[in-house]
DNA sequence: CTTATTACCTGGCAGC
DNA sequence: TGCTGCCAGGTAATAA
């Protein structure tokens, strides 16, 4: 049983992977479904990561980015790809042995040289994966080179292969909350673009890539907003108050490795302890833990939303 | 351009 | 008990 992974989910996942794989060999991959890989076939999936080795493991936003390389003894240019994995609802990348039965809906399993496997589960087969260059830079916004790339390749020829909606998504991310990058002057600017409701600008992630329902809806509570208020009529103490609520849930819910995210590695299950610290998601006709007022659930921007109808104006 | 709606998919659960 | 039907959730395609 597991939530969505978000943000912290996900996080608390690369970190697993990355701990646990990185710097291992691909030595098999067997594709129980095609289906999962995006504009690619099965053989020639396997093809291109079989003998590489996993260099780093990065997350931007919700999804994963795994760089695989060649051996060192092909040399410098020796080719590089990276996968790109979206968990969606219920994905799941695991670290475990071999012997560990593969469980239905196991859809892609790498086998490694340290005689693990990475295993992608996904119950409800909406998760994706795809692979994308490894010259490309890739993973952020507004890639100068990226886009000259584009414009130079798109003038009078035929139009550019279609990259995989995945990686289109990947390109498309706005900022990432823990980052530097996401000031208090950041999310300002983009509340004065975005129209529509704050619970539909958190959610947005060409805005701020990361938060699903569960941390939207507790960085509202967090912040003390309504979450049926506008982006653009928060006032500067709002903003304020809402840019250091979405850092705080977010930093505070990877400590505790996420809500309720089972991550199987090496034998041992660990259960991400956040969802013991939620405040409002799925706490409707519960007592609000700041002014005991009765949690409400109503639908905002098309998603079942939790809040204190008193603490958040 | 923006914003709203729908399809995708399965397990779980309410209702009978 | 066993069946039906409906819902959640994130994203992209489609509609307006």
């Amino acid at each position: 049983v597991s939530e969505v992974p978000e943000l912290p989910e996900v996080e608390t996942i690369r970190r697993i992977v990355s701990a646990k794989a990185r710097g291992r060999r691909v030595i098999s991959v067997t594709v129980h479904d095609p289906k999962f890989i995006q504009d690619l076939s099965a053989a020639d999936f396997s093809a291109r990561l079989t003998g590489k080795t996993l260099t780093d493991v990065a997350r931007r936003g919700k999804y994963l980015v795994l760089t695989f390389a060649a051996d060192a003894a092909a040399g410098p240019d020796a080719e590089r790809c990276r996968l790109v994995a979206h968990l969606m609802m219920a994905g799941r990348l695991i670290v475990c042995p071999p012997g560990e039965p593969i469980v239905k809906h196991t859809h892609v399993v790498f086998g490694l040289d340290n005689g693990l496997e990475l295993r992608y589960i996904d119950l409800r087969h909406f998760g994706r994966l795809a692979l994308m260059d490894g010259g490309e830079a890739g993973t952020g916004r507004a890639d100068a080179t990226g886009a000259a790339r584009a414009g130079r390749a798109g003038a009078g020829a035929a139009p550019r292969p279609a990259e995989p909606t995945l990686i289109r998504g990947l390109r498309a991310l706005g900022v990432e909350p823990l980052s530097d990058d996401f000031t208090v002057v950041a999310l300002s600017s983009l509340l004065a673009r975005r129209k529509g409701r704050i619970k539909a600008v958190l959610l947005d992630q060409r805005l701020v890539a990361g938060i699903g329902n569960i941390y939207a809806d507790e960085v509202l509570f967090m912040a003390g907003i309504h979450p049926r208020r506008t982006g653009d009529s928060l006032a500067p103490a709002e903003v304020k108050r809402l840019h250091g609520a979405i850092r705080a849930v977010l930093a505070q819910a990877i400590e505790h490795r996420g809500t309720t995210i089972l991550t199987y590695v090496d034998g041992e299950g660990r259960r991400g302890e956040f969802a013991g610290l939620l405040q409002v998601y799925q706490k409707h006709g519960a007592a609000c833990p700041r002014c005991g007022t009765a949690i409400v659930r109503a639908e905002v921007a098309g998603r079942g939303t939790h809040f204190c109808p008193r603490c958040q104006r």
